[in-house]
DNA sequence: TGTTGGCACTCTCGGCCCGAGAGTGCTGAA
DNA sequence: TTCAGCACTCTCGGGCCGAGAGTGCCAACA
């Protein structure tokens, strides 16, 4: 596409953005091409149209980018926006201030995410293929009922209630923490797989079979930690007025289980992924841009965070602010060792 | 108040709460009052409405219910309704099916809450105002950390990563874990607090500081968990058709500090509290009713589930099935221990 | 050939009017 | 005290209209 078709499509977007609406020829020309006459400017808007990568809502009115507008901008057009140093800091002081629990940091990370980029945030827990077992640790509830705690890799604590056929006393049960603890410590998932099969029937056969099972629900991401914050920020925007369209999207937001599979889905094994309007599977999310990122304390355990927000959405803004909490949480997980 | 007067308020909040349109004397007559005369019904509504229980939102409207309007209704007039026994099913097994963890069993409260009553729900995790210390553990991370595991009463797990100035093994962190495990194990924090107090410098003296800190933590409430769902059910209420008053709503939902605060003084000691419209001391609330209840395994733990509507809710219905969640999910966290 | 000023055309938007309809309050009679 | 009758008030939706914004096209020009 020659230069002077990008720079007024980029025009158009920029301008679009920030103002929500259409954009003639007329404002492009004083603000952006003074050196063209606004004709001109008409006669390649008129052609941008035809390519497809702009419409408009009625015959007179200006231009608004179409989804596939946004894609050739943000594929081709868009240039990194520099942060500016209060946002920066902001981002640093929240995540440096979570506490030092991956529920407690994934919240953080969400509030940050739509704070900065004002739009709705999404972000789930850092999750690995797979599992190492760090510490474990058997408490007695009840003659018979035993409570399992567990310490996987990345200090994720679970807990399980365990009813037992045979009655053990704490000391007992501390005696065969701390033989598990020597033998599966450190170890990956299959080791205490391993250690289930070899064992014959018995207190300690049922405990490794939880153990098991914790750790294959762990790996499978079955159990998910999903949240989303910051849906106060779409009311904001004149695409939400009418309830319909917010109702839309809350209905992704807070179904968990769906938005849980829609995010593995989309980031698959890409570290930026960017989702525009018809582009999206989910028939809730047509008109909505979905921005995602991966973050995490390390390559094998890599959690998501994203934004949601309509496709008028400053885009490079968004895509800056989000690696950068991005970016941080990943610093403080690995700081903390969570 | 005459009978009738109470009955014809009755009907109007009835019929209002499931039509949203203001009622007329008309509708009144073939609906509830066949035996009287229109003539009859509009000179008892217009003493409703010199009385402050009703208002008509134009000279030529039928009557809407005030806010002292519903709480004469709800003081007075409101009658139990009987649970289907399909949402009395679906309310247990939403219950009995939650894993046996306090975050995930606030966060099913939630839902639950506010699938039963359609309208948008919080909950908030039970908080006892003094802790016990079940069990704790310690486990060696690198030379110079360690991580800190804390069962307190009600499973509640929590964890701290600790930086120590001397180096310590897994083999002296697990004694000394058995140790104070057996000085503090189902003492209560005061307890801890002696025994911090009577320590010398030292490895043990910097791990109870920890353990007194998350104590305090715990029981003044700071640590605070507050989740909140179903925003999309009010999406689909006419009071909520502009964006401007979700927002309000979604202001006070998504500021979870504040939130937490609110609940914790709405609740107060009392079982059931509903709050109507400009009762409400949060401006952002005005219009919107609140009901609220408590739930918990014990008397010492209390949590709060709720419910955030338009005033014009079906408080009876709203009411009942909310208890029947908390029941539910006291039973429920009885049950696990939890 | 690309650019430009001029111009007719189209469409939205807000304001206005108006009639239908709903519901009221009042009044006088039973 | 109840009720039928009636005049009155107000909203709501539809239709109309003029202002304004923006377009596409065309002919002229460099």
């Amino acid at each position: 596409m020659e230069n002077r078709k990008q720079a007024i499509l980029r025009a158009v977007v920029k301008e679009f953005t920030t103002s929500a609406v259409p954009v003639g020829s007329q404002a492009l020309q004083t603000r952006y091409f003074v050196n063209l006459s606004s004709a001109t400017i008409r006669s390649e808007l008129a052609d941008l149209s035809d390519l497809g990568y702009l419409t408009q809502p009625h015959t007179s009115a200006g231009r608004v980018p179409t989804d596939s507008g946004y894609r050739y901008f943000v594929d081709f057009l868009m240039d990194v926006e520099p942060i500016p140093e209060r946002v920066k800091a902001f981002i640093q002081d929240e995540l440096r201030g979570a506490p030092p629990d991956v529920q407690a940091i994934v919240e953080r990370v969400a509030m940050t995410a739509a704070s900065v980029t004002q739009n709705a945030s999404v972000a789930s827990a850092p999750q690995g293929s797979r599992a190492k077992i760090k510490h474990l640790d058997l408490v007695s509830l009840e003659p018979k009922e035993v409570l399992l705690i567990l310490l996987l890799e990345g200090n994720l604590l679970r807990q399980q209630v365990l009813n037992t056929t045979e009655a053990a006393t704490q000391a007992q049960l501390t005696k065969l923490a701390a033989r598990l603890n020597s033998t599966l410590g450190g170890r990956a998932s299959e080791e205490a797989r391993r250690h289930y099969d070899s064992l014959a029937l018995g207190l300690e056969k049922e405990l490794m079979g939880r153990v098991v099972a914790v750790l294959d629900l762990y790996e499978k991401g079955s159990e998910s930690l999903v949240v989303h914050d910051g849906v106060r920020n779409l009311l904001r925007q004149p695409e939400f007025a009418e309830s319909s369209r917010l109702h839309q999207v809350l209905e992704v937001l807070e179904e968990t289980r769906y938005l849980t599979l829609l995010l593995r889905q989309l980031i698959g094994d890409s570290d930026l992924q960017i989702v525009i309007g018809s582009e999206n599977t989910s028939s809730q999310l047509q008109g909505c841009a979905v921005v995602l990122t991966s973050y995490g304390p390390s390559d094998r355990l890599k959690g998501v965070v994203g934004v949601i927000g309509p496709t008028r959405m400053a885009y490079s803004q968004t895509v800056a602010r989000l690696q950068a909490v991005a970016r941080g949480a990943s610093e403080r997980m690995n700081e903390l060792g969570v």
